[in-house]
DNA sequence: CTTCAAAATCGTATAATTACGATATAAACA
DNA sequence: TGTTTATATCGTAATTATACGATTTTGAAG
């Protein structure tokens, strides 16, 4: 929709938008708070701990996943998702620069 | 089966996500990058500085004041708009202690 | 009081997001 | 092989976001 007009945002800044976009979600903000917490999960433990169903869960953690915020891991018949360390930390030390 | 689930969000992590919301949109990414640069800003060049009508610019404005990210101050005939500082600094403040 | 200019708001079309149930896929095991 | 279990993806309905032009509001100046 906002996109062949010419935005004056460098690719970093774009990346900052799309991070913030993911996190802009209550459910994806708790499904991260619950990664920070338990350090690794199980998707079937985080659906678990939602009342939504399995299918909308699995569309927030790709979201999140695509955004660089967490990483999916298949380990036996399951996912182990996991924060990603590297893009989080990346996007705070953006915050502070970008302001 | 049937247990109730619902958010266990703080109200302080509901704010996270609201601001973050407001910064997950390339355009007002742009504008408050701009409002960053220049200190403070009337409206009208803020509406000159991008591809989009008025009245686009304007909700976009609306949301980020709403967020707490911007403020905006009536200056004769004009509106003047600036960074937020007290808003960010919290979110700049909350996001280590999050994650 | 009227006019002008800036900004906000309204009405609305289109696009994107969010949710669900149903179905597909992939790995482990019988 | 076929079965089970966990997760991903599909199709779709409802809601929300984004954009626009038109209109209204507001403050300053004539």
């Amino acid at each position: 929709m906002n996109e062949v007009k010419e935005s004056k945002l460098t690719e970093q800044e774009l990346r900052l938008a799309r991070m913030f976009k993911a996190l802009g979600n209550p459910v994806r903000l708790e499904i991260l708070r619950k990664l920070s917490d338990c350090n690794s999960c199980i998707c079937g433990d985080i659906v678990d701990a939602l009342p939504l169903a399995q299918s909308t869960v699995s569309q927030h953690l790709k979201v999140l996943k695509e955004a660089g915020l967490i990483r999916g891991e298949i380990e036996g018949p399951a996912t182990c998702y996991c924060i990603d360390q590297e893009g989080l930390d990346w996007l705070k030390s953006k915050l502070p620069q970008f302001f």
